[in-house]
DNA sequence: TGATGTTATGTTATAGAATAACATTTGTTA
DNA sequence: TAACAAATGTTATTCTATAACATAACATCA
């Protein structure tokens, strides 16, 4: 795949307000964004693209950092548990929310060749998917919505799979 | 998880019809449902719940026959290829396809706590995602649309989480 | 302050899911 | 039958995730 991005760039100005708004949000709930946890944060909105567990790890033990799989899994899951990234079940990576605040299990667009990720909030899409497993007398805990595709981007060049 | 179902019984009359189904399919498509890939189908169907690689394996190796996990895993491939069952990312689980013969995505209602799975064709759910993607000038590959949560059968009883 | 309980992290080992690479067998076709 | 292609057997490895227990950091209260 071709990668949209790399890590070793300072944070974008994006991830540097996804900070800002976690952190805000932390102190709000009286959660605690430790160093681990805001680390954990800023390497994956360092990154254009989603990342693995394991790829987080590397990053985390370049930094110097020690750590285990547990180390990051465990942060992976607070990040989750408020609402600050997405896991995307289809290709085990993470990825920043673009709209932390409102928990929610989001709607994504994965392209294929880039790699990059687009959130959606499309209301209709909940409110059918709602519509649906009412009639059905089925009880939503949890969505997962996933596009696999090609991005406008990619769409552009001449298709070249690596 | 409190299992709906078990492998040890005979094939279900769903199980019967799947399998003529795909051997009429793969007959008109020139394709070759070996005795190992109805074999692995057939399991599949047996189950009121998808199955993981791993326990399709166990089946198989009950069976009397040899294998690895590439053994399963190419059969698989094969089923899946063919539109015959369907992977659950947010599980790594497969389940028989219920509308084979025309090759979808699907939309699925994953009970938490029996683990029964059903799969939808709301074409308005797709329209919409598809609405969504023409609108950003996005090429949909693959969807996946799968709900997890509780089933009317789990909701009627007192809840009891294992 | 120090004792105590709780939360977070370190650490080792293991479980679970999927594929790579190559050998062998089976089926098809010339 | 020879030659080729498709399917399966086999071994090893990679990738993803968690169990279990030890240690450290933090909070609360006597
Ligand atoms: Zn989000
Ligand atoms: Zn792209
Ligand atoms: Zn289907
Ligand atoms: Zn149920």
């Amino acid at each position: 795949m071709r990668q949209a991005g790399d890590l070793s760039c300072a944070p974008s100005i994006d991830a540097q307000q996804a900070l800002a708004r976690a952190e805000a949000l932390c102190q709000q709930r009286g959660a605690r964004l430790t160093d681990l946890r805001r680390r954990v944060l800023e390497i994956i909105w360092s990154s254009a693209t989603p990342l693995g567990a394991y790829t987080i790890l590397d990053v985390l033990r370049d930094d110097g950092r020690q750590g285990a799989p547990p180390t990051v899994y465990r942060a992976l899951d607070f990040l989750l548990a408020q609402g600050l990234i997405h896991r995307l079940a289809s290709l085990n990576v993470f990825t920043g929310c673009r709209r932390p605040g409102s928990h929610h299990s989001g709607q994504f667009l994965i392209c294929r060749d880039c790699g990059r990720v687009s959130e959606l909030s499309n209301p209709a899409i909940d409110e059918l998917l709602r519509a649906e497993t009412d009639a059905r007398g089925f009880e939503v805990l949890a969505q997962i919505v996933e596009i696999l595709g090609r991005c406008p981007d990619c769409l552009e060049e001449p298709t070249r799979h690596d």
